[in-house]
DNA sequence: CAGTTATATGAGTAAATATTCATATGTTTG
DNA sequence: CAAACATATGAATATTTACTCATATAACTG
């Protein structure tokens, strides 16, 4: 009865350091956490609602203000504000027609900062 | 001549306020900032890269260690820290046949950490 | 209530991309 | 040098996704 090496089935090589591997996967958080952590960022991964966060970091914007700060059609912003307040990173109010944008969380600045803190020093 | 409206080509609609919109154009980075702060997320915004960097953030290892983790192809995790390295995310080293992967930067962590305090309080 | 304006949304399309498969490169060992 | 192993990479494919276009919803205005 060896100590079966714990090389995965899909892995076409041998695993170099199973005492390494073991450790890192036996501390790895839930694959659930990890692919919601991927979603946020890939919230953040499109130039257009990086634009959108910034320019609501600076103030408060209606939809319409939004689409002609970045010269686009009011339907393309619409669109991302939606992928925006799903992630819970921005969040609205209404007065009469206008719809008013926000950041919905302190967060969204600081990890904008350090993405900029890391192309800044690369 | 009246002062026309800064309303933007594409936008659909008419611009609600103009000082909010010039002021806040007035104090945006420049496009192609937003644009590589953007590129930067992409690469965190995908859940195998982001498994690799957490495992990274555990322990240097090898292309075979994270193949046989995540119990995905040498392949596609070879492929997946090439998108890394070019974001300067991972950096590497020889040591014979064996290539060792590690955190390139400590913003990284940095900025995983961001996230997850963003999810953790969603 | 009819018209106008602001915003939202569903369907379609074009572009981006994560993985697979096959194969190449680079290093060690016999 | 040949065989073996770790890693890299090009091409193909399937999926995701950002935007457009048309239209719906919602609120104000006469």
């Amino acid at each position: 009865m060896a100590n079966k090496p714990v090389t995965a089935d899909r892995c076409d090589c041998e695993v170099i350091h199973d005492d390494v591997v073991n450790e890192v996967r036996r501390k790895m958080p839930k694959e659930e956490t990890l692919y919601d952590l991927a979603e946020t960022f890939k919230v953040f991964g499109d130039s257009t609602r990086i634009r959108i966060l910034w320019a609501l970091d600076e103030s408060e914007m209606c939809v319409c203000d939004i689409a002609s700060l970045l010269n686009m059609t009011q339907s393309a912003i619409s669109h991302q504000l939606r992928v925006l307040k799903q992630a819970k990173l921005v969040k609205n109010r209404r007065e009469g027609k206008v719809v008013y944008y926000s950041l919905d969380d302190e967060h969204v600045r600081l990890i904008i900062d350090q993405g900029m803190a890391h192309i800044n020093e690369g």
